[in-house]
DNA sequence: ATTTTATTTCGATCAATATGGAATTGTCAA
DNA sequence: TTGACAATTCCATATTGATCGAAATAAAAT
């Protein structure tokens, strides 16, 4: 379940318009981005957009908050902690030997 | 398009058989695991199988070496590590808060 | 040479996804 | 209550992907 869940999770950020949006979203931070911004940066026809939308919402990656007549998008940022975290604890698990060399010096700071 | 890449390659760890593969490598290790001991694993048709291998070695998260008649998987560890320093970039980059909480203390050794 | 073992390629089918125009819904302002 | 704006839903189309049996390839053993 675990499993096919990130795997899930996976495929909506595993197409190159919603990584992007994704990125977007990222910097957006805990506040959001209105719909019509990411459209204007991203510069793609808002049913497509509301599609790819629709699919992050599904996998709990996106957040949508009304205000008036705008809607702000939120990553869901426990969410996708999770998911790197699953994805790390995969990429550890191997032997005893350290796999990846994405070091505490690699991050800004103690947490990322 | 290094975002292209990205998303290709999050896309091919999106689906739930192929994580599992990835699964499956990560815990075999440097010295890889042989196309029929996955086979064996997920329990599952080898033209299946092969269909997926030939997927994740076309965005280079898998290579194969064979040795006699069995053909060994190995996961390109270095891809993994770019594509998951990749995707810390891109949720690090946010308004100077840290938005995810995945700490050195939640890896057990100073790398992972 | 022939058989056995390991794995891939071929080919066909079925389901899922991406895309975008047109129509619709929801909200506010005049 | 009409008009404008924000975004979605509907619909049709085109493409891609998943699955797996059968045939083919590769290497070793008999």
């Amino acid at each position: 379940m675990e499993l096919e869940m990130a795997a899930a999770r996976l495929a909506e950020l595993g197409h190159s318009t919603r990584l992007a949006i994704f990125r977007i979203l990222v910097k957006a931070g805990r506040q959001g981005v209105s719909v019509g911004d990411i459209q204007q940066q991203l510069d793609i026809p808002g049913s497509t957009l509301s599609h790819h939308l629709a699919r992050m919402i599904k996998v709990d990656l996106l957040q949508q908050r009304r205000e008036g007549r705008t809607l702000y998008c939120q990553l869901q940022f426990a969410v996708v902690e999770a998911l790197l975290g699953y994805l790390y604890a995969e990429c550890c698990a191997a032997d005893g030997q350290p796999l990846l060399t994405i070091s505490k010096a690699a991050l800004s700071s103690d947490r990322c």
